[in-house]
DNA sequence: TTGACAGGCAACCAAAAGGTTGCATATTGT
DNA sequence: ACAATATGCAACCTTTTGGTTGCCTGTCAA
């Protein structure tokens, strides 16, 4: 879990995420067309901490290797740490506006 | 949105906001008190990255400092860039599922 | 008013992250 | 077979990150 957090934590692997997410499947070279800023080691470097983090599963077809995304982890992430803030969100929100007048009054 | 993530990527800094979201409006010195293996500088800095953020609101109250959840930030990556993601989830597996098959057909 | 208490600021440090270059390996098409 | 293609590996460098120590500021309470 901590390592999808990681992974999700840099830009560019968020959008080789989008990438994948946009078209599936894609080689190394293919992704690396898309990061035009960066060296191929770079990007790949980026893949394998995706890779790691259980966010993109790749299969070797002959001499390239075809990533694809793996949506699973997100959806864990959405599941056991976002529906707990969610449900709280507009309580909290109105504790907050309620804690701040409070303050006000406390003047 | 980029320092959200960031933010979100350390396990500390996840700890803390599960700490404010049991109890809300904690002083620093009470969310110390729950990471004893850290200075309390460390934890002020990585409140302060949290503050930065937006995912931790504060309110100063005579000397001390109290510290509130805002969820909205998280909610919003569940909105923008999870639910994206969630709706391809089951796609995605099975095209995996069938990318693998056909892999296995090319041997 | 003077300690004690809560927190802020700045310099410094070690480790990790992001990136590069250079070379090696495996596969493919001619 | 061989040149081109697709990727992997390793050493190295710079910046960021997470943490520390030391000191300063503001506030409360006796």
């Amino acid at each position: 879990m901590d390592a999808v957090f990681k992974a999700l934590a840099d830009a560019s692997r968020r959008d080789l995420l989008d990438r994948l997410h946009a078209d599936n499947g894609q080689t190394l070279g293919q992704l690396c067309e898309g990061l035009p800023d960066m060296t191929r080691q770079a990007v790949s470097k980026h893949l394998a901490i995706l890779e790691e983090a259980n966010l993109v599963a790749t299969i070797k077809r002959g001499r390239e290797k075809l990533h694809y995304l793996n949506p699973v982890p997100i959806h864990e992430i959405g599941e056991r740490w976002i529906g707990k803030f969610e449900r709280s969100r507009l309580t909290a929100l109105s504790e907050l506006k309620k804690a701040l007048e409070q303050e006000k009054r406390d003047e």
